[in-house]
DNA sequence: GGATACATGTAATGAGTTACATGATTCC
DNA sequence: GGAATCATGTAACTCATTACATGTATCC
């Protein structure tokens, strides 16, 4: 259902928009809030126009279709938001890879990391972009609150990755250091 | 591929395991990182095993089977940590409800990220201590760090939350105040 | 003997990705 | 006239959920 809400969300907030719009706003403002391709965005508003949640005016400049959301689909993404229970599911290749890094040596790992945090860093520094460009203008809202979340996590993620990198970094030279050395023969061990 | 990685993962953390055993895994501790079904376990596990990465070892007491990570399947383990770029794909269905959050009054949505709060503030707290417990024993840091990614992120969540309720719920405010009252003909505007 | 947990599967359906396919308009 | 962008679709495949289906060991 998650896909059909964004969709009715996005023309609550846009007002009447074709598909090749909407999955636009699924490559950039929304992408880092949810995603789709067009071959899943185009049979998806021919189901809602068929659930009467959307209207198709048809038949544009090329032959585009101008979709509006209808009173049902207003109260259906109200219905959604207030009455039926998120998705808790977590599925995070990040926190996977996480949860995998020991199987690497510290020093790959820490390598890995790095390059996380530098990623998400980024990314965080673009939303916060996004985010203060959304203050007056068009809509009232959307986007500002996904945008701060956006941010927010993103930060989080770049702080853990600088965490673990260091984390890492120290058990790598831990190890160098407690390796024998053939030039002398410590008395002290680890 | 994800899932295919997360139960070697699984397996070089714990040694041989069963479907069950993994399943289970999926249900408690891996539960912030990565889900699945025994329905997709099972299966999966059959054509890791056709493609050399664990080995079966069938019929324990009930017809159960014992897998346990090949030499191929660490390899590859590995290969897919360090060479296969991370899919940075963002379905995150906080941050969709969080996106159309202004679809709603502010009262309502405010009530909605409250909610929030408390989840993934007792989730923060639930993961603080896994990652607690987790200190010495058994395997050589698996978990640790994805717990404390899931720490950071789901207090980074509940953070949010209470950021964007206190907004709402002063905009909620407003909005009354901004009310013309009945009994008085204020001459100030907001 | 009955409930609960252990243990493994398959089938149908839905969600999402990649690739194939086509054509119109606009800009240079 | 050719490239880029606009615009919409379908098909094959993979990944994930829900439901169906079956049987064993253990605890009380």
């Amino acid at each position: 259902m998650s896909l059909r809400m964004a969709l009715l969300g996005l023309l609550t907030a846009k007002g009447a928009a074709n598909g090749y719009e909407l999955t636009k706003a699924f490559g950039d403002t929304l992408s880092h809030v949810w995603s789709a391709q067009h071959s899943q965005v185009y049979p998806e508003l021919a189901r809602m126009a068929e659930a009467g949640l959307v209207t198709a005016e048809d038949e544009g400049p090329r032959g585009r279709k101008r979709y509006s959301v209808t009173e049902a689909g207003g109260e259906e993404l109200r219905r959604w938001l207030t009455e039926v229970e998120p998705s808790r599911t977590v599925r995070n290749e990040v926190a996977l890879r996480a949860f995998l890094l020991p199987s690497l040596g510290a020093t790959a790992a820490a390598q890995l990391v790095r390059e996380e945090e530098k990623f998400y860093r980024q990314r965080a520094e673009a939303i916060a972009q996004l985010r203060d460009s959304l203050q007056a203008p068009d809509t009232p809202g959307f986007g500002a609150y996904a945008a701060e979340l956006g941010v927010r996590l993103s930060t989080a993620i770049a702080d853990w990755a600088e965490w673990a990198a260091g984390r890492l970094e120290s058990e790598a030279g831990d190890v160098r250091e407690a390796e024998p050395d053939d030039r002398e023969h410590g008395t002290h061990e680890a």
